[in-house]
DNA sequence: TTGTACGCGTTATCAA
DNA sequence: TTGATAACGCGTACAA
């Protein structure tokens, strides 16, 4: 096996040569070798039935002799149009991606329909932090054939961008968008059962641990008129199934403590949980809108003396791999499944559709009855 | 803003059409619709200095209106060069990046340097899947400037071809390759650490549950003609470290019993210990290789009615996060800083170097003193 | 500051 | 089965 550079490559008197201390090989150069056709050898790559099969092995050794490592997937693409990947739009920077367990298991269904589909996936990071006179650069750099939304603010950016570009799109929980296929849950209802649940267990009084409204980082008590403009619809579903399920239980939503968080980390959860626990009358049961936030109160109660469920119930949201050891009573959403369909749509490119997913009560040990006060 | 056919584009009389119902916007279309030339428009993009702020503003306000998103990606990197991307290779089919907590540990340090360095990510699922007689198919169809190689054998037909390509390469864990720079841990001290704290705890039998030292799914005792031709040198320096400690204690390596796992999981880990658990002599510690193998074990030992680790103690390794929850002693390696330094390395283009990360012996409630029989 | 001309490596068409 | 030729959309040296 040669190194590349050695073997007699013709070398075509090109004007201004590209840096590169050795030149690319490419399908000319197998050609060239042996005096065939450039399009004999990418046929021998695309269409192995228009030409002999002892030529296709000759090309193949040749190919491994020069050092060819078959098409240019961007040359390929630019040919061909297509790009055999997928995007997975998400409104954090890259590593989040890999940081949460709910946006790992999406993921893991997309990639999933991928390998199935024979499509790549690109992840690309597409929050709002393009200043407003910079260049509308392209969303990653990356070409795709359609893009999965995950999730993302209606006037995000990004996402706008997207729905310009005329591709299949997708979109995972939100925004909800009209002649797009839609994926998600009934985040009202599911808020409602979790709700439900605490007051079959005689609790009165309650906090809410909400996930953030809007996109200023703001971390604190969660304000009427904050709840009046929130960004993201899953929120808002989610606060009105916990509030109106509540309040036809004669517990109204002024009396319900809410904190806002600004990001999804246990570190975040278990700080509202402080602000919780400091209110004058003490909720006996807290909401929280993902496990994370919820893993991170049962840390900020327990360091604080008391006893879960004893003297607090904590429901979560999501049902993330961890928060079975945690033992935190949740809603299971199925995320990989989400996952799976939205690449399916994509990749299917059927019509438009709305899959609502099943939602699920997991009761564990960190809900029980109200004290007894 | 229009939708984007309703453009009056100029039509060029092109004599044979793609399918497209409508054409694509590009760059040319925009510099007709301006009059300007079309490198005019391609410096808004690249070179904002090459040409004034107003007649900036200008294109991008036409580029908005007409659709246009930016430079094709394909076609810009047939122009440059360059892709704008690494791509991390792995010999498992692809969704298993998003569940073994391992890999998405050591992604979320790749995507961190990627972030930093404006590089976008590709995961490409490299398994020694090809049939011999199959086309040498291109790497994923993505189009990267480079490779992480994280942990592959050193004959996996992926990896050699992306060392054929000549672009720059960072190996992870295995293999370790001339003129390659490598991050990754020295794995036989780190088992010999863990063997060490079971012998201090004076343990007298051990069982070992292996990872698969070849690619034949094989699962059962790891005899000693597997043992001679182990094709992963992780493999090969974890058994080493284990063995070569317990013997240096008086305990001979034929003594102690060593099952193989062909992949990964918990469940895998489970079958493993049942083995061991059946075993005449039956060990009071086990050596996982990895803790998810450790958690399964411990899941199996606890439904065979056995304390942990009162009848048998567990050492993992790797560090996992749900380690601790499950109390798991183990050698936490940092997954995280292996990923930021080998997409820092790639993408800084620096000499050859190698990259010894530290590992470090953490002790919880699995592993206890040796039960006095 | 703008325009011209060419090359990037491949696929697709159509005639031979 | 094979081979010439024309796109594909953009970057860039060079000239204007």
């Amino acid at each position: 096996m040669k190194p590349v550079g050695s073997s007699p490559l013709l070398s075509p008197k090109t004007p201004h040569r590209r840096q590169h201390s050795r030149r690319k090989v490419t399908l000319k150069d197998v050609a060239a070798r042996l005096k065939v056709s450039h399009t004999t050898v990418s046929n021998a790559y695309i269409r192995p039935n228009q030409l002999s099969a002892a030529l296709r092995e000759r090309i193949f050794a040749v190919a491994q002799e020069l050092g060819y490592t078959g098409p240019d997937p961007a040359a390929k693409q630019l040919a061909t149009g297509r790009a055999g990947a997928i995007g997975f739009l998400f409104s954090e920077e890259l590593p989040y991606a890999f940081t949460d367990p709910a946006i790992v298991s999406v993921l893991q269904g997309v990639a999933e329909s991928c390998t199935r589909r024979h499509s790549d996936l690109a992840l690309i990071s597409a929050g709002d932090n393009l200043r407003d006179n910079e260049a509308p650069v392209s969303l990653g750099h990356a070409a795709v054939d359609g893009y999965i939304l995950y999730s993302m603010a209606p006037d995000n950016r990004c996402a706008l961008m997207a729905q310009q570009r005329n591709i299949p799109l997708i979109v995972i929980d939100q925004p909800r968008l009209e002649n797009v296929s839609f994926v998600g849950i009934d985040d009202c209802a599911a808020a409602a059962q979790a709700a439900q649940k605490l007051l079959e267990l005689g609790h009165k009084r309650f906090g809410i641990l909400s996930l953030k409204t809007a996109h200023d980082n703001y971390c604190g008590p969660l304000t009427p008129k904050r709840r009046a403009n929130i960004a993201h619809s899953t929120i808002t579903m989610r606060l009105e199934g916990y509030l109106s399920t509540l309040q036809k239980a004669g517990i109204q939503p002024d009396n319900v403590l809410c904190w806002e968080i600004p990001v999804n980390s246990e570190e975040a959860g278990a700080e509202g949980a402080e602000y919780l626990l400091q209110a004058p009358c003490r909720p006996t049961a807290i909401l929280a809108m993902s496990d994370r936030i919820a893993i991170g109160a049962m840390r900020a109660i327990r360091a604080a003396g008391l006893k879960i469920p004893q003297d607090i119930s904590v429901f979560g949201f999501d049902d993330i791999p961890t928060a079975e050891t945690a033992q935190l009573s949740t809603i299971r959403q199925p995320h990989t499944q989400k996952g799976i369909e939205a690449a399916r749509l994509l990749l299917l490119k059927e019509e438009r559709q709305n899959v609502i997913l099943d939602t699920q009560v997991i009761q564990r040990e960190s809900t029980g009855p109200a004290p007894s006060t």
